[in-house]
DNA sequence: GACCAGGCACATC
DNA sequence: GATGTGCATGGT
């Protein structure tokens, strides 16, 4: 893996100027966060904001009103997200791990960055990316979120195979950038933002505006 | 009607 | 370890 400079921070700024600050993750409180990151699991955004908000209505976007709330009440609530039976599930579990283990959110912050990962990965339902989603967005801890529009938008341009592994791709970003938590989230959003605009087909992506030499220059694969 | 979306768990080879 | 499949709604 190449060391310094990949060019990975020049093509953040590129992506910055054309978007703008992305003030990502939209949400009033951590728990919502965490509830937007498990419901966004290969869904639309748009669709986990009618669940979000169909949750906010119903006053049950707290740890302890999810965890009473009947799971049958619970999936038709969240029905918009797709997958709404296994979800309903996943946030019981997520809920209850928090509530069980710490009581709160706010004292699970309290570990270092690997255990706090460590403890997630343990939730059924909680995979690599949705954890580092938390781990950056609630926790703010300096961790890069690898999600499918990464590993489609580096992979075109040359940096890595698409088919690298998760935790290699990870690293690769943590390794070429300052580990400041707020360059990370904003680097995600940003990358989502061109992924959608720019990576959903083949003709798009010629359009994108990051096809410019003087990003990409020595791009032969860097991992 | 096919394809995709801010994945994950589980089965099978 | 790698690959395949089910989960499910809503937009393009």
């Amino acid at each position: 893996m190449k060391e310094k400079d990949s060019g990975i921070l020049k093509i953040y700024n590129a992506m910055h100027d054309y978007f703008g600050p992305s003030r990502w993750w939209p949400a009033d409180t951590p728990l919502e966060i965490c509830v937007g990151a498990i419901l966004t699991q290969n869904t639309s955004w748009k669709n986990v904001e009618r669940c979000i908000l169909n949750l906010k209505k119903n006053k049950v976007l707290s740890l302890n009103a999810l965890l009473e709330i009947r799971v049958g009440d619970l999936q038709k609530l969240i029905r918009p997200s797709g997958f709404y039976v296994q979800k309903a599930k996943r946030l019981k579990k997520f809920c209850s791990f928090v509530y069980g283990n710490f009581r709160s959110l706010k004292n699970m912050s309290l570990l270092d960055t690997d255990t706090l990962r460590k403890n997630l990965l343990t939730v059924e339902g909680i995979g690599p990316e949705t954890a580092d989603s938390i781990l950056l967005y609630v926790f703010e801890r300096p961790v890069f979120v690898v999600d499918a529009y990464t590993r489609r938008l580096f992979s075109r341009h040359g940096f890595f195979d698409e088919k690298t592994e998760y935790g290699t791709i990870k690293s690769f970003f943590e390794t070429n950038l300052p580990g400041i938590s707020g360059l990370y989230k904003d680097y995600h959003a940003q990358i989502v933002e061109t992924g959608k605009l720019f990576c959903r087909k083949a003709a798009l992506c010629d359009k994108c505006f990051l096809n410019n030499e003087k990003y990409f220059k020595n791009n032969s694969k860097v991992i």
